[in-house]
DNA sequence: CCCGAATGAGACATCGACGTCTCACGATTT
DNA sequence: AAATCGTGAGACGTCGATGTCTCATTCGGG
């Protein structure tokens, strides 16, 4: 059926356009349709022929932001090894996204009055148990809830993202700072 | 002279537009002008009478933030006692001002083209002062550096900030939260 | 080779936010 | 009381971004 053939071919290409826009957006938040157009490679036109309007073309970028850090989390194994491990591999696994989430994670307060996807939630639902059974293993520390933890990660993971964008920090660096800062925060410990 | 009578009046409402339009803004940050002027409780005319447009609004607001960082700073007296008790009262001191800082924050990279102030500059300077002086008395490890070090502390209190804002941590636990996560880490340390 | 679907280019209308202007009102000063 | 100043209300024009539409072109299958 050509039919089938050419949606498939749709969906290539919507995924296609999808990954450019993130990119561009993540450079430049304030884009315009245009020059979202322009960086796919397509008119403005058929852009407007694959995502209803703007609206939609964020919605859609939002669902690919979830999807991408999902495959994030599935990639670090949270729950094998031990917390501490788990923790690592999901900072290395998350940094490459890291500056698509905080842009999604900015544009979500300008809507402000719509409910937010529950994709979030589930994603953060993960991450919260990696802390949990952390501390039931007693890697982690229990005075701090889950929830902060899991607000302070995003926070690290933005700011970092950030400060590589803005050349303070080199991306090699990245990884290890964050997870380094997180784990043993800045007090110079005895033990070593 | 009436005159500089009528400036000092002008000041002092210029100040308190500046203030309630913070308060609007950390909350909305994309509120209309229009709205700006009913939060400060005058018309859109006067608004425009005492600045010349949004961005002169904007350019404002961030002498304001940087004025009142500037002031937090002042109060948390950096150089005094070690660092540790002193980054403790930087981020008590901080606390308050975090969400507006926030909202200056994601509105400078929306700017991207032009030149950042150098208040900025030189607010960053006395927290990487402040990181060294840690380092070199002992208390901080010194395989991060001081200024992911300041990246790390601004993207905690803007996480904390946020975090409080959308009801997820109390109010009253964020300066502990930040400060004993910055200080130690996740991990649970030995020495307890 | 022919036909249809998808695309690109551009014109066009819409819409919201912004900035400017005028006018009338109230308060303060003279 | 008269003049002046600051203000509020609102009309008006501007501008950029968005969304829709048409039409010529191109590409691929029949």
């Amino acid at each position: 059926m050509s039919h089938s053939g050419t949606l498939r071919l749709m969906a290539v290409d919507r995924e296609h356009v999808l990954k450019e826009a993130a990119g561009l957006l993540t450079r430049k938040a304030t884009a315009g349709m245009d020059e979202i157009a322009k960086a796919a490679g397509i008119s403005r036109a058929t852009l407007h022929r694959h995502f209803a309007g703007r609206d939609a073309l964020i919605k859609a970028l939002e669902e690919l932001g979830i999807a991408q850090f999902g495959g994030a989390l599935d990639a670090a194994r949270l729950d094998e090894d031990d917390a501490v491990t788990a923790l690592r591999r999901l900072i290395t696994e998350a940094e490459p996204v890291a500056g698509f989430l905080a842009f999604l994670y900015t544009e979500n307060q300008l809507f402000e009055g719509e409910q937010t996807n529950d994709g979030w939630a589930r994603l953060d639902a993960r991450i919260h148990a990696l802390f949990r059974r952390g501390q039931e293993e007693g890697d982690f520390r229990i005075d701090l809830t889950p929830v902060w933890l899991t607000e302070a990660l995003y926070g690290l993971i933005g700011a970092g993202a950030w400060a590589v964008h803005e050349g303070r920090v080199a991306r090699r660096d990245l990884d290890h700072s964050i997870a380094e800062l997180l784990l043993g925060g800045i007090r110079r410990s005895m033990e070593k």
